[in-house]
RNA sequence: GCCCCCAUCGUCUAGCGGCCCAGGACGUGGCCCUCUCAAGGCCAAAACGAGGAUUCGAAUUCCUCUGGGGGCACCA
């Protein structure tokens, strides 16, 4: 099985191309096929030359790797179609030569002035066939004579042409209302409809998955293959990603809010959002595709061996962050300690902590089970970083209580912390817990300040396990501290 | 406007004629656990778009409608 995925280097790269190229590259490693990556960069104009980088950033981060391409080389290359040219020149004029194509001399003014008159009349614009029938040598010689020029596919005029998608089965057409389609541009380059199917036939593509938007001209691309005999590669259309409330695509304005609240529909986005490549890549291959009525959390090695072409599923899906909060989570939970480790420090290094693996490693089991995305360990962890915090006082102040009285508990606290030869659960817990009983109060309270005046935080890890790390002199410190505050309040 | 595709809880989905007064997951609500927050466990509410037809029997097949999406370029 050899497959492709065939991105256009026209802006950055989105949710739905990442799930396309996945698709393509669970198939390829299922079968034992090849996984080519072909850029589609036959438009000068929209031409982004960022994009094509972006891209392969996007699938390595991913974990997607492919056997042939630009960058990589192969036995069917150059894998970048603005390097191809002459290669679609070549087989157009093949079309024009066996009659399922024809030179076209109108300009794109008469075209446009055409298109007008036709929707007034509210008739679907198409073009008007002027040029399809002048006669070929008379065609051939205005050619010759560098006439400006496209060429046009001769779409059939009658009958209907009958196409087989994976998914949905056969798609019945009338011809008529296939437009006689530009495929060769008149600077001489070709177009996605003629260059898509030369690349996919001589690179040996046998199976096609592309997004949905290609489903009104599937049949066009059926009767060019035709048109040279060639073999058809089984086409899979993918159907688009809805914004989450289910209605449209997304906007270029949502996409801008969506990146407010912690999201992106721009895979190279996730990464600096806090999200794991392994989530991104579960959440993605579950829209649109099941293993069965419960299974839902995948690793890479386990799509490859489960994915199915069965499990596809072809109605449009509505993105929903918050699975992909919970599958992150999920997946940041059965990271090794060592990696989750790893993959935190970033953050906290980019919020301006120097962090000494050793300790890091001592803090990772206490907030893996916590985290949604990795950046949350800087509000969770960060104190562990800090030489000084500063507790709010009022936060020290647990319900039902006054400063006064909080400030007696906290001394308290401190006799007994200073009794003890360290802070860690097992030596800690057990004197606190009678100093809780003793004061007629409740854990909450007592622990509560305790928590606010050494970390800072009125939520953290666990407080014993967050005092063993801080260490015993840094902890008595705070809390004389905070009975200071206190006392101030009093 | 024309063409194409799609249609099960709010969302992602299982279901491929009887196993379904429809299963799982996210989210939501409640309970348990609990030093905060999570994690974890348990429970609950929540769907077959409508109408016809076929059939002993339809969420599953077929029509029509409705709704949603996509496309109608010398873009991809």
């Amino acid at each position: 099985m050899r497959v492709r995925f065939a991105p256009s280097p026209t802006g950055r790269m989105h949710l739905g191309s990442g799930r396309t190229a996945l698709y393509n590259y669970l198939l390829a490693r299922k079968t034992g096929g090849q996984f080519i990556l072909r850029i589609e960069d036959t438009d000068q104009k929209r031409y982004v030359p960022t994009a094509e980088q972006e891209l392969i950033d996007g699938m390595h981060w991913l974990g997607l790797q492919w056997d042939e391409g630009p960058d990589v080389g192969g036995p069917y290359g150059p894998y970048r179609q603005s390097e191809r040219k002459d290669i679609y020149l070549h087989y157009a004029r093949q079309l024009v030569e066996s009659g399922h194509a024809y030179y076209c001399f109108c300009t794109p003014e008469r075209l446009e002035k055409v298109r007008q008159e036709q929707q007034a009349r509210k008739e679907q614009p198409h073009y008007d066939g002027t040029c399809r029938n002048i006669d070929p040598d008379e065609a051939a010689r205005r050619v010759a004579r560098g006439e400006r020029h496209v060429i046009r596919f001769k779409t059939p005029r009658e009958g209907v042409t009958v196409v087989r998608d994976l998914l949905r089965g056969e798609i019945t057409v009338e011809n008529r209302l296939i437009d006689d389609y530009v495929i060769v541009k008149s600077d001489g380059l070709a177009l996605y409809h003629l260059a898509a199917m030369v690349d996919d036939h001589l690179m040996k593509i046998t199976h096609v998955f592309r997004g949905a938007e290609w489903l009104p001209t599937f049949p066009l691309h059926a009767l060019i293959i035709r048109a040279f005999g060639w073999q058809e590669p089984e086409f899979i259309h993918l159907s688009v990603f809805l914004k989450p409330s289910g209605k449209g695509k997304m906007s270029k304005r949502e996409a801008a809010d969506l990146m407010k609240d912690g999201y992106s529909i721009f895979v190279t986005d996730f990464k600096d959002l806090g999200y794991l490549p392994e989530a991104v890549v579960n959440w993605i291959a579950l829209m649109g595709w099941s293993y069965d009525d419960h299974t839902e959390f995948f690793t890479m090695p386990d799509l490859i061996e489960k994915f199915s072409l069965e499990g596809l599923n072809p109605s449009p899906a509505a993105i929903n962050f918050t699975k992909l909060d919970h599958f992150n989570g999920l997946h940041i939970r059965h990271l090794a300690l060592p990696d989750f480790a790893q993959r935190v420090k970033p953050f906290l290094i980019s919020a301006g902590y120097t962090v000494e693996d050793e300790k890091l490693l001592r803090i990772a089991p206490l907030i893996q089970p916590r985290l949604t995305t990795l950046d949350d360990v800087v509000a969770m962890a960060g104190f562990f970083f800090k030489d000084e915090i500063v507790p709010d006082p009022a936060a020290l102040v647990p319900k039902g209580l006054t400063p006064a009285e909080a400030a007696q508990v906290a001394r308290r606290s401190l006799e007994v912390l200073e009794s003890l030869s360290d802070v860690s659960p097992a030596v800690a817990e057990p004197p606190m817990r009678a100093l809780v009983e003793e004061l007629g109060l409740s854990a909450g309270q007592v622990f509560g300040i305790l928590r606010v005046a050494v970390t800072g935080q009125t939520v953290s890890p666990p407080l014993f396990e967050s005092m063993e790390i801080i260490g015993r002199d840094t902890c008595l410190k705070r809390v004389r501290r905070a009975i200071e505050l206190l006392e101030a309040m009093a």
